[in-house]
Formats: C-alpha cells, sequence, structure tokens
DNA sequence: TTAATATATATTGTATAAAATATCCTAGTC
DNA sequence: GACTAGGATATTTTATACAATATATATTAA
C-alpha cells in the first residue's frame, strides 16, 4: 500500500486504483461495480468506495444508476470522435496562451517528462504511458492559466487513454507519438507559437486517426461492446 | 419537501438545492460550507450532504480540500472569459450538429421553454431565470448525439448563472436575451443553420460583454473577492 | 518576549449498522 | 398460456458512531 501514503484520504486512494483498473480494461464495458465487492477486495468500508465511484463518474468512467448502482461507461467510436475533437480544439487554446509565458525552470520539468515518458517506452512500460503521455501535454498547458479548461482537458485526456491503452499498445505507435513531442516542445522553445499550435492539432489528429484505424479493426471481430 | 419527490436521492435533492444556494448567491465566495451545519440546516446526516458536496465540485461550483472542507468557488473574470470562450466554441459545435436533425417535436419542446422563459422574464421570477435559459439552450443541442460534449455544455451553463444571476439581473438584458433566442431559434427552423451558429456564437459574446461591463462596474466597488 | 511544543477542540473522514429501493421469483387470475 | 400481484432477496442509500486530522490555545523554555 505504498500508494496510500501518496493520497490524503483513502477515497483518493481507492478512486485512483479504480481508474486504474478502468482505464487497463481490468472491467469489461457495461459491467457492474458492486460497492461490497469492491470494498471487501480493497479491504476498507463501502462509503469511500461509493465516493470513487462518484468521482469516477464525473470523470465519464462509470456511469451511476440510482438504486441500481454503477456500471462501467461503453467504449465508442462516436466518443473517441468527439473527445479527441474536444482536445484539438481545448489543447490547441491552451497551448496557444501557455507557450509565450513557458520559462526555462517550465522547460527543464517538460524535459523531465518527456524522458520519463521515452524511459517507459523503451522499458515497454505499457501501463505508464498514457498517464506520463497526459503529463506531458499538461506541463505544456502550466501557464495557460485557464483552470477550468485545464481541468476539462485533464480528463479528456484521462477518457483518451481508455481507448489508447487498449487499442493503441504497440511501441511503433507510441515511438511516433514521442518524436512528434520532441518536435512539438522544440516549436514551442523557439517561441514559434502558432506553428506549435498547427503541429499540436495535426499529432491530436494523428493519434485519433490510428485509434480510428484500430477500431474499426477491432470492431469488427467484437461488435456491440 | 415537494422538489424531494422529484428526485431518487436525498443526495441528489441535496444537492440541488445547495447548487440553488451557491448560485443564488447565499454563500459568500470563499465561504466553508461545514458538513455538519448544512446537514442539521437540512435535517439530514452527512453522508447525503458530502455526496451533494462532491457532485458541486465536479460542476466547479466549490472546492473541497481534504481534511479541511469545501468552499465556495471564488468569482472571477478571468473565470467569466474562459467560461464564455469554451461556452462559444463548443455550444456552436453542438447547434450544428444537432439542428439538421432537430424534429417538428423538439421545436414543440423548444418553443414551450421559450414561452416559460418568456413568462417568468415577465413576472420578474429571477430565480429562474438562468435554468429556463440553460434549458432552452441545451433543448436546441438535443440532436447533436455527442454525450460528453453536452454535458460539459451543461457544466458551462450552470457556471454562467452563478454569474449572470449576480450580475446580470435586470429585465431588459434578459429581455434582450430572449429576442435573440427568438432569432435563433428562427434560423434554425429555416435550416439556416451556418447563419444560426454565426448568431449563438454573437449571442453568446453579447452576454459575455454585457457581464464584463456589469463585472468590472461590481469590482471597483469591492474588489478582492 | 518569543519560539516551540504540547494539548484541547472542532471538523472531516471512515466503519458499521439500519433503512429504503429495485429486482427476481412464485403464485394466482384472467 | 400470458399477465399481474405479492413477497423474498440482493443491493444501494442513509444514519449513527467512531477515528483521524487540522487548527487554535495555552504552556514552557530559551
Amino acid at each position: 500500500m505504498s500508494s496510500t501514503l501518496k493520497h490524503r484520504t483513502i477515497s483518493s486512494a481507492i478512486a485512483e486504483q479504480l481508474r486504474d483498473a478502468v482505464l487497463g480494461g481490468a472491467y469489461a464495458s457495461g459491467m457492474q461495480l458492486r460497492q461490497d465487492a469492491l470494498a471487501s477486495s480493497f479491504g476498507v468500508s463501502r462509503i469511500p468506495v461509493r465516493e470513487a465511484l462518484l468521482q469516477l463518474e464525473a470523470e465519464g468512467l462509470v456511469q451511476i444508476f440510482p438504486h441500481k448502482g454503477a456500471v462501467v461507461t461503453g467504449l465508442s467510436q462516436a466518443e473517441v470522435d468527439d473527445v479527441f475533437e474536444l482536445r484539438g480544439m481545448l489543447e490547441v487554446r491552451l497551448l496557444r496562451r501557455s507557450v509565450p509565458r513557458l520559462t526555462d525552470d517550465d522547460y527543464g520539468e517538460i524535459d523531465i517528462v518527456q524522458h520519463a515518458f521515452a524511459d517507459a517506452i523503451r522499458r515497454l512500460d505499457t501501463g505508464r504511458w498514457g498517464a506520463l503521455n497526459a503529463e506531458l501535454h499538461m506541463a505544456l498547458y502550466k501557464r495557460a492559466d485557464l483552470p477550468r479548461s485545464v481541468t476539462l482537458v485533464a480528463n479528456l485526456l484521462t477518457a483518451s487513454e481508455r481507448y489508447t491503452r487498449i487499442q493503441l499498445a504497440t511501441k511503433a505507435a507510441w515511438q511516433r507519438a514521442q518524436a512528434e513531442h520532441a518536435e512539438l516542445i522544440g516549436l514551442c522553445r523557439k517561441g514559434q507559437t502558432e506553428q506549435a499550435c498547427v503541429f499540436l492539432a495535426s499529432h491530436i489528429s494523428t493519434v485519433h486517426a490510428d485509434l480510428t484505424a484500430m477500431f474499426a479493426q477491432r470492431f469488427a471481430a467484437t461488435p456491440g461492446v
């Protein structure tokens, strides 16, 4: 339980573990999550489990039906399209506002995340790819100074991970993502904000397209998920 | 307790009452909301109050600090700008997708809300203006078929109400909004989607500008809120 | 007098238990 | 034979009780 220490409450620790499980595909979409079972499996009471589920519902990972329980949200091409279109609009807006204000220290932090990301790819530490990718994107938006938009984008990145982790699990795809990140960061460093925005938009579109290709392929085999 | 019957759980009923209170300005920004006090004032235990607060946090109305409690989110011009820019982007996108699919029945519902809105303005039923305005906007996006975006926009409309209810409480401003709604709906009915989108963008900008003017005026008197 | 530390109090967080609600199965009726 | 009503069961929701944490106050030593 080393991860528990990172959290100030049991609820948030459970939320993180549940989130990881859902993102990692441990539960099938549509599967019902019973509070009692989760509580005993985590060794806690049902209260923190309930609060964790409420958190996940706000993130769009589960849906709660009163008096019936929580079920894992379904995956769909429509949602992929929605999420990635939103990301394109919102992330570009954040980048445009943030880049002119990024400091050398900020770029230092960005580099650290970038290297951690590269490391994770090298090590095939697939479970961390999504989180590090999100961390890197968020680091670029650090100076956007739009808390609400930043929160929204953070949620969208989490939602993306739900798909990328299942369907974009090839090293090659992530290596390309990493190369694109490097170019993106380079443009930002040079102060070429508009070029960076254009590049970011295409980066997001690329991942979206990859995902769409995989999605079609995957659900040709297992329709109706 | 007639409103309680509308809800399937006490938590959601408390959430609605708390939301109304925050939107109506019953609590000052930054004010701490103590679970115990709220629970006894509502005549329930702290559990549903806690869950309601979690819901409001997801909506951005309060902020919860572990082991310290929940405080009402502060108001700021920066957040107004953020919220209304987001609304402009996201609502236009929803409208563009929804209009071509709106049915006659949908327009019937829209008309009903529109008339309720007009009535509320006539009666000076200020408490309902925001909710009916939100309902009308959402009715127009009914066929967008983008659940995640729709949820986001619903939250943004709620956030807007936080400001409009306090600072845009004049009948004239809302009458203009109503007139603009009428024109907007007219464009949609005629199938002039692009014109409707442009008009919607300007409608949102108009409210934003009104709010900004009021905001400057208001916080010249009471800075630092 | 000031700083640091211990202690008391208030508030939140969690566990346990009771209440409410929905679902499923059975029996009875049309 | 299909359909409704009633009750049993499983699950969620809420209340109560307890534990943990943070803040403020008082006390002591420098």
